[in-house]
This record gives structure tokens, C-alpha cells and sequence, in this order.
DNA sequence: TTGCTTTTGGAATGATCGGTCAAAAAAGGA
DNA sequence: TCCTTTTTTGACCGATCATTCCAAAAGCAA
């Protein structure tokens, strides 16, 4: 049971979630990654197997991740409204950054089943907890009762792919609130 | 001033169009190009320089294209507010295949310059379009009066964008039409 | 036909790709 | 100290990349 040094493998793989998010998968060269985890390449392939099951990793920590960071700001306030609202604003705070999730969706569709069934994956979490804080301020009387929870947890999904990409091709931070804005407006 | 046989510069472009949407600029190789072209691989660079002058012709074509088309959906009814519902219902007729416009932003951000400037021209046109015939849908009492028609056309294309990802992530055309209703709700 | 131009296809360029190999170096436990 | 395991390094592999060169083929004008 020899214990050496040893790298840290989440650290790493942050490094490689930074290099997909900025150049996608076909932009991104191993050379790059060994670069930005700042391990050896044999270690890379001895750790994560290949590119693509590095990938397939990244996308599965970055939007797991994602996934609770959403979570835990809907479920931060009390009220269920403003649960929904902080977590609008966070995408405005973040957008600076492109989103794995997205980029991953854009790059590859439905092509590869690995990748679909790790979007759905998250995606089955993520709708579950919004449609619940959805219900509830629908209660709360804060969100039209006449809408569908789902239907509505799906538009504000919607938007916040709008969003990303809009950030992705330049725009402004109050650009980005009064999107924000109008995406709440559309479910009152 | 001899006349040969010539192959026909647009239809060959559009082909690029079809490769470059399904696989983007890194997963497009030229040996795929020029097949679907059907060109020769020289007639490839003679008529279009390299790859990436390829890839900004197609972008400026395509987006040419599209543009125009909201633009015929918008101004296709003469009530402003059936103009707009007609734009966002082609996304959810057109959305089987994905956006060239949204792989580029996508892929690209704002690194490239020359791309930038293709994606803002377009951008311009399309919102000037837009924010025309929104600020006439709020003098028929169609669309919110206490909304700027500038924030709404940028919520229209935010939203556009969001479900074009939608759709490339799977969701089917009900869906689409439900994330079109709400969006429409947003700014009424 | 004779010429000129355009298009084509194959061969070849050098660079880079993802991935492997083997040996050196480093680190901790004994 | 020595031993074991992990990590790194750099060379190396075949494949593929974008691009170029060149000669053959094809189309049109005369």
C-alpha cells in the first residue's frame, strides 16, 4: 500500500473543464491539456484513458457542478421567487466564462450517446428541483398558476442558453440583466 | 475571355454551409469539404483561399440568409404582432438542423475579429428589423408600451438562440412551440 | 482542328494529431 | 538505507491535418 505523490485528479480535471470551455473539444489538443493540468501526458492516459473519456469526464464534473451551484441558489432564499431570481443572476455574474454544457450540446447534438445521457442526466436533476420552487411560488402567487411548472422551468433553461450565448458573442453585463429581467417577467 | 464550364460558386458554398453546421469549423476537414462540395480539392483553394476564408464565407452567406428570412417572417403580416409570432414559429419548423451562426459564437467567441464583425453586421440588421416592427406592435397595443423595442428584440434573439441549443440537446417540436409561447408572453 | 482556360486527381509537402513505449526521476514507507 | 509505486520526460508511431505542386482532362473560342 504505497502512498506517493500522487496529483490531485480533481484539480486537473478543472484544468481540463478550463481548456474545453474555451476551445471545445476538437480545439483543444492533448498538448494543451497536458500543458494546463500541469501533469505528464503518460500520466493523462494512464489516469483518464483517452481524449475523449477525459472530455466525457469533464462534461459530467462541469455540469454536475453547474447543476448544484443552480440548485443551491434557488434553494438559498426563502421566498421561491427570489430563489428563481438569484439564479438568474448568477448566470449574468458567470457569463463571462463560456458553458461547457452548452458548447458540448453545440458541438456534438445527439451524436454521441455517452455525452446525451450525461446532458440528460443533469438536466433531469436540474428541472426536477426548479419545477419544485416553480410550484412553489406558484403558491406563493408570485409565478402564473395558469403555466405548467415544467413548461416554465424549461423556458428559463431556455433563456439561460440564450444568455450564454449572448455573452459568448459580446454582450454587456446590463445587456445581460435586462434579458434576465424580461425572462422573469415572461413567467408572472 | 474564355468561358469554361465554371461550377456554380454559391451551390458549392451552401454545401460547405451543410458541413460546417453539423460539425464546426475544428470537426470540418477538407477532405469532408470538398466532398460534399463536389469541387475539386484545388478548385477548393483557388475560389476560396483556405479553410478559414472558406468558413467566413459560409458564415457571412448563411447569416446572410437567415437574416433575410426573419426579416420576410417579420414584415410577411401586416399586423406587427403576427410578424413576430410568424419569425419565432420558423424557428421551431427550421430547427432539425443547427445554427451555423450559434456553432460559430459557440465556437469562437469574440477571438476572432473578422468573425465578430461578420456575426455584429448581421446582428445590426436583424435588430433594426426587429425593433421597427416591435415599436409598431406597441402602438396596436400589441406588445408592452413600457418596454424598450430594443431590450425586446434582444430578447427575441436570446430566446431564439435558446431554443435552437434546445433543440440540438433534443427537445421535440412541442417543446419548441411551448419555450415560442412563453417567450411571446414575456413582452406582451 | 488549334489554342486557352478551368477543373480535376493524385502525389507529396511538413506539421500536428492522438496515443504508446521505455527509462529516468521523484516520492513515500519500510 | 532500500524498495515500491507514481510521475515525468522525451523519443517515437502511424494517421491525419491543411496546403501545394503538377500533369492530365475537359470545356469553350477561334
Amino acid at each position: 500500500m504505497a502512498r506517493t505523490k500522487e496529483f490531485d485528479r480533481d484539480e486537473a480535471l478543472d484544468a481540463a473543464i478550463g481548456v474545453f470551455r474555451e476551445h471545445g473539444y476538437e480545439g483543444s489538443s492533448t498538448d494543451m491539456l497536458v500543458r494546463a493540468m500541469k501533469i505528464g501526458r503518460q500520466s493523462l492516459y494512464d489516469t483518464f484513458g483517452d481524449k475523449w473519456k477525459l472530455y466525457c469526464l469533464a462534461v459530467e464534473r462541469y455540469s454536475g457542478g453547474e447543476t448544484n451551484a443552480h440548485i443551491a441558489k434557488l434553494r438559498g432564499e426563502s421566498r421561491a421567487l427570489d430563489g428563481i431570481r438569484a439564479m438568474m443572476e448568477r448566470i449574468v455574474e458567470d457569463a463571462a466564462q463560456p458553458c461547457l454544457g452548452v458548447s458540448s450540446i453545440c458541438e456534438f447534438g445527439q451524436t454521441m450517446p455517452e455525452l446525451a445521457a450525461l446532458h440528460h442526466a443533469a438536466d433531469r436533476r436540474l428541472k426536477d428541483a426548479a419545477r419544485e420552487r416553480i410550484a412553489e411560488a406558484q403558491l406563493a402567487g408570485d409565478v402564473d398558476k395558469t403555466l405548467p411548472a415544467g413548461a416554465v422551468a424549461d423556458f428559463l433553461f431556455c433563456s439561460i442558453a440564450g444568455m450564454r450565448i449572448a455573452a459568448r458573442g459580446g454582450a454587456s453585463r446590463e445587456h445581460l440583466q435586462s434579458l434576465g429581467r424580461l425572462t422573469l417577467r415572461a413567467i408572472m
